[in-house]
DNA sequence: CTATATACGATCATTTTAGTCTTATATAAA
DNA sequence: TTTATATAAGACTAAAATGATCGTATATAG
C-alpha cells in the first residue's frame, strides 16, 4: 500500500496534536505544514468519523486526539483514509473479485502478505513513527 | 506500496515459468491467464531488461527464468516494474524532494518503514509466494 | 521465404489522487 | 443577538498513474 499525500498529511496533523486537551484547528495545521486547507479538512473529518479524533465546532474549536499518540497506530490512520482496501485487487473483498480467483496462483500469497503488512501497520504507533530520535 | 495489475501479471507469468529450460511465450502466458497480450509483453520485457528473465526471439522462443523461483524474490519483481519508487513521496530521492524535508516530522518514520517493507519483499521468494499449500 | 516470436514507441481510456469551490451548521464571545 | 470562527459535507476540476491498445521493426527456426 502506497502512502499518498492524504496519509502524509494525516500523520503531520497528528504530530501537531500531541495532547488530548487543547483543540487545534485545521487552519492552524494547514498553515504550520503548508497543507491545502480544504484537503486537510476532509482528512481530519474522515479521521474524526472513524473516532481517531474528536471535533469541536465554533471559535476556539478544532480537533483533539481520542487516543494518545502511543495508542494511535499507522494502521488506524490507513484504515480511516483507505477503508479496508487491500494491497492488491486480487484479494479485495468488495468490488467483484478476480474472475480467476478459484484457480488463482497468486491470491494465497497476497493474502499472507496482506496479513504481514497489516501486522506491521497496527503495531507501529504514530508516536513511534513521528519521533525523530535515533 | 500497492500491488497493481502489472505486479499481479508478473507473478502469474513467473508461475508459468517453473523451469529454466523451456521458453514460454508471452502469447501462451496471456492465453493461459487471460492477460492482455501487449500489456504482458511489456511487463516481461521489463523483467527481461532487469535480468530476471532471459528472452529468446523467433519461433519456439519466449522467456525463461534467469534465476530459479526460489531465488527470485517479490522485491526483484517490484524493483523491475516500479524502479526504486518508495512507499511515499516523502522519501523518494528523485523527482524533487518535499519542500519541508529538513524539518519534516514524518520522513524519519517513512524511511524506517520503507526499510522494513523492503526487507520483507526481498525475503519472500516467488516460489514461496505462489505455492498454494498451507 | 514465412511464420512466430520479442522490442519498443506512441496513443488512448479509465481510475485514482490532489486540490478547489460552495453552502450549511454549530458555537464562543462581543 | 449578531458576528467571527470553526467543522461538515457535497460537487467539481485538474493532474497523474494505471491499464490497455495499436503499429512497426527486428530476430530467427524451419
Amino acid at each position: 500500500m502506497r502512502f499518498t499525500k492524504d496519509i502524509e498529511y494525516a500523520l503531520m496533523a497528528c504530530a501537531a496534536m500531541d495532547d488530548q486537551i487543547k483543540p487545534i484547528s485545521a487552519k492552524e495545521i494547514s498553515r504550520r505544514f503548508q497543507i491545502p486547507y480544504e484537503l486537510l479538512s476532509k482528512i481530519l473529518q474522515n479521521m474524526s468519523a472513524h473516532n481517531d479524533l474528536k471535533s469541536i465546532q465554533g471559535p476556539k474549536g478544532g480537533y483533539v486526539l481520542n487516543k494518545t499518540l502511543e495508542h494511535l497506530t499507522i494502521g488506524d490512520i490507513v484504515l480511516a483514509l483507505r477503508g479496508d482496501k487491500s494491497i492488491a485487487d486480487c484479494v479485495s473483498i468488495k468490488g467483484g473479485q478476480c474472475p480467476r480467483f478459484d484457480k488463482c496462483v497468486i491470491s494465497p500469497g497476497m493474502i499472507k502478505l496482506q496479513k504481514i503488512w497489516d501486522d506491521i501497520l497496527f503495531n507501529i504507533s504514530v508516536k513511534d513513527f513521528i519521533k525523530n530520535e535515533n
